[in-house]
RNA sequence: GGGCGCGUAGCUCAAUGGCAGAGCAGUAGCCUUUUAAGCUAUUGGUUACAGGUUCGAGUCCUGUCGCGCUCACCA
């Protein structure tokens, strides 16, 4: 869109106006500098400390911030601006800024500009710590009105009278969300804290952040549809990672014992409230570690991590209380379907036998799914809701875990286990497989059971893969947990979108 | 992809098939301690888009687009 063919809106063509008077009478509304020397609370607290101090000269400052409310009283006027860290109000009065300059502020100024100003702090008759202004200036413009309309501040607390609360506008003008909508931004200050405890946790226990590549001339790791994209000097069709598990167990080949990856992983499949095509990860392999010790590092990082973020490891989610400290429920998947499902597996070896005894609970079962995947849907659609304190389920159909080490005696069953809280997959781990000619022989089984064609978990063989691992892999734990479902759990929100600063919406022409 | 619901002023929302409205924001004023300031006046609409039914459609019907919930799919 060009300059020509954008339309402004009434009230956007008013704030234009204002604009070029500004800019008439030379003040400039976009200035290169700002002047600040203070915070909003360093200011407050300045004026605070010296307060009823005898000799003590008046607290100077500077401010800048965001106009967020005006209060205008003929010869006198009252605006609160905010910034990173709250907000303070400025009292402006003709005696000390002149009439000039008071109609300055009156006709030019609007919410949402960003402004500075420079004066003494005081306290108004009514208590509040303010600034008496002397001189102010314009550091940004606002063409665009910001959405809210006005906040009331009531024992401290914040009340929003009008706020932005359409999710789609929230979403796609996710700046404009955060401006107005201070719960918003607490969010994402969570979610950091949610990731620099779990790199704490891991930083502590000599594990080594990595990084591997995103773009991928082969995916695996994990059963989902990849996005296919194309290197064009190359020639060559490149995917988006699903997930980081081979890279990083390339590292144990290459003697790195403790290795973590958080980052992105794109999966080309639907979205949901707990599903976004774009994700965060964290997986991290611990060489001489098998799933049990995964099991109890679990605990600990997610324990550790509630602690760090919300002070406690009791939480409540969405309405329901939530304990978060070790130890966690542990069952056997098999167990966990005959007490949850009322199926048992050991009756039902095949999957023509699993489906049936589902359509006798009244399940939906895909009569052309393997075993494994039929478990699958029963855990996902029977069991998973019902865990809302953490729980372990642990020892997993072989057909669906191919880079997990299977349990001794059990050809059936690998060391795999998943983690559930509040209704949520979290996270999902295993004693690796690391027999290069058993993880070709499961590669060969996974192409036969899956047609690479059709089936969206087919993962195909990375020869590479098994290079590596011939020079020699040394036994280890994997584990990976989504941590954008860690963060709704945190900062409790019921949506992935709302843990995300930009989630996928799609497109649209006016927008 | 299926089902259900929603889309009206910058924001939050009204409007039995019968004149498209309110609060806040905006605009013009009054006001020297306000804080949702107050008071007076006032501007602002292709009712998402395209068709249809009707004397008359924001409202009913069809289609499209987008969003939400849900099912399917999917860690």
């Amino acid at each position: 869109m060009t300059d020509e063919d954008r339309q402004y809106s009434p009230l956007e063509q008013t704030r234009l106006e204002k604009l070029k008077r500004l800019q008439a009478m030379d003040h400039e509304p976009y200035p290169p500098r700002a002047e600040r020397t203070h915070t909003s609370r360093a200011a407050i607290a300045a004026f605070e400390a010296a307060e009823g101090k005898e000799g003590v000269e008046p607290v100077r400052a500077t401010l800048a911030g965001r106009i967020r409310s005006t209060r205008l009283m003929g010869k006198l006027i009252f605006a609160h601006i905010e910034d990173g860290e709250g907000r303070v109000q400025l009292f402006l009065r003709s005696n000390d800024v002149g009439d000039q300059a008071l109609d300055l502020f009156k006709k030019e100024f609007d919410l949402g500009d960003f402004v500075q100003a420079s004066g003494e702090m005081f306290r108004t008759k009514t208590g509040e710590v303010s600034l008496k202004v002397q001189s102010f200036h314009m550091l940004a413009k606002a063409i665009t009105p910001l959405p809210a309309a006005k906040d009331e501040e009531i024992d401290g607390e914040v009340v929003r009278h009008a706020a932005l609360t359409d999710p789609e506008t929230r979403y796609r003008q996710r700046y404009a969300d955060l401006a107005v909508n201070p719960d918003v931004r607490q969010i994402f200050k969570t979610r950091a804290a949610v990731l620099r405890a779990l790199r704490q946790f891991l930083d502590e226990r000599g594990f080594l952040e990595v990084e591997t590549p995103i773009l991928q001339p082969l995916y695996g790791g994990a059963a989902a549809r990849p996005f296919i994209t194309h290197h064009n000097q190359l020639h060559q069709d490149l995917y988006l990672r699903i997930s980081f598990e081979l890279y990083l167990k390339r590292l144990l080949v290459g003697g790195l014992e403790r290795v973590y990856e958080i980052g992105r992983d794109f999966r080309n499949e639907g979205v949901d409230r707990t599903h976004n095509p774009e994700f965060t990860q964290l997986e991290f392999y611990m060489a001489y570690a098998d799933y049990n010790d995964v099991m109890a590092l679990t605990e600990q990082m997610i324990a550790f991590t509630a602690q760090q973020v919300l002070g406690a490891t009791a939480i409540t989610y969405q309405g329901q209380a939530v304990e978060l400290a070790p130890p966690w429920r542990r069952m056997e998947l098999k167990d966990g379907i005959l007490e949850l499902a009322g199926i048992d597996l050991d009756a039902c070896p095949d999957a023509a036998s699993l489906a049936a005894a589902m359509k006798v609970k009244g399940l939906a079962a895909d009569p052309t799914a393997p075993r494994g995947k039929l478990i699958d849907a029963l855990l996902g659609d029977v069991l998973q809701p019902t865990l809302i304190q953490p729980t372990i389920l642990y020892n997993y159909p072989r057909d669906i875990s191919p880079l997990a080490k299977n349990l001794p005696g059990d050809p059936t069953t690998v060391e795999r286990f998943e983690f559930f809280i509040a209704g949520m997959e979290m996270g999902n781990a295993f004693t690796e497989l690391n027999d290069p000619l058993e993880q070709e022989q499961r590669f060969l089984e996974m192409g036969r059971a899956y047609d690479a064609e059709k089936d969206e978990d087919y993962q195909p063989m990375d020869e590479d893969y098994l290079r590596a691992m011939r020079y020699g892999m040394p036994p280890n734990g994997g584990f990976g947990l989504g941590v954008d479902r860690l963060a709704m759990l945190l900062a409790n929100q019921p949506n992935i979108r709302e843990v995300m600063l930009f989630p996928h919406l799609r497109s649209r022409e006016d927008a």
